[in-house]
DNA sequence: GCATCATTTAGATGATTATCTAAATATCGA
DNA sequence: TCGATATTTAGATAATCATCTAAATGATGC
């Protein structure tokens, strides 16, 4: 279960983790998708519901948190799907700790 | 020896470091801080040197640093003496891989 | 005090980006 | 197919921010 699977990332996609995590915004809809896991499915309603923007803004946001490869995003139908993608995020983390 | 006292992190400061670190400029300058630790003193001198940029963005991104937490500044006659705060760091990598 | 070196501040500029509205696309149920 | 719901795209705007130059501050040594 979740056994950390060696993830190497590019100096590119680290960037794009940093700038991802570096939005506040972007930080809590990133928690709110990985409380919601355990439940299965997290759609951007929620999340909109809590967060007082547009769809629009929503959908750029849950972009930039995709291409950073901290979510993946699966279609079921007319809603979709979110899951962190928690091996990128500790391969992140790992390698700040270096520091 | 560097025995990590409890940092608490303020979500202000939380976001100052996000921020802080999202910048690969200042986390280049920050890497370099670190490693130079063992040798004592680190001056900007020797960051402008490797970075091509003016000693006035140096400072901008030092303040940034410092104001995060990340970074103590000691002054020592003309130079300054910057040096990591492994705790801060750490408590923030902590505070997010709870995500 | 003056010249020099190290850093900061002030102020300006350009780039990036978070946000919006409006329109487009996609999926489902009737 | 139509209407409703969910998300994306396009395009615009405003805020943030990295950067610069020039001037200011501060410390050292002569």
């Amino acid at each position: 279960m979740s056994t950390s699977k060696p993830v190497r990332l590019t100096d590119k996609q680290f960037e794009q983790i940093a700038k991802a995590l570096a939005e506040p915004r972007r930080y809590q809809i990133l928690k709110k998708i990985g409380s919601c896991k355990k439940e299965g499915s997290m759609g951007c309603q929620a999340i909109q519901e809590e967060h007082n923007i547009s769809a629009a803004t929503l959908s750029h946001h849950i972009k930039e948190l995709e291409t950073a490869g901290l979510v993946t995003i699966t279609r079921e139908g007319k809603t979709m799907s979110l899951s962190v993608q928690r091996d990128v995020l500790h391969a992140y983390l790992e390698k700040l700790s270096k520091i």
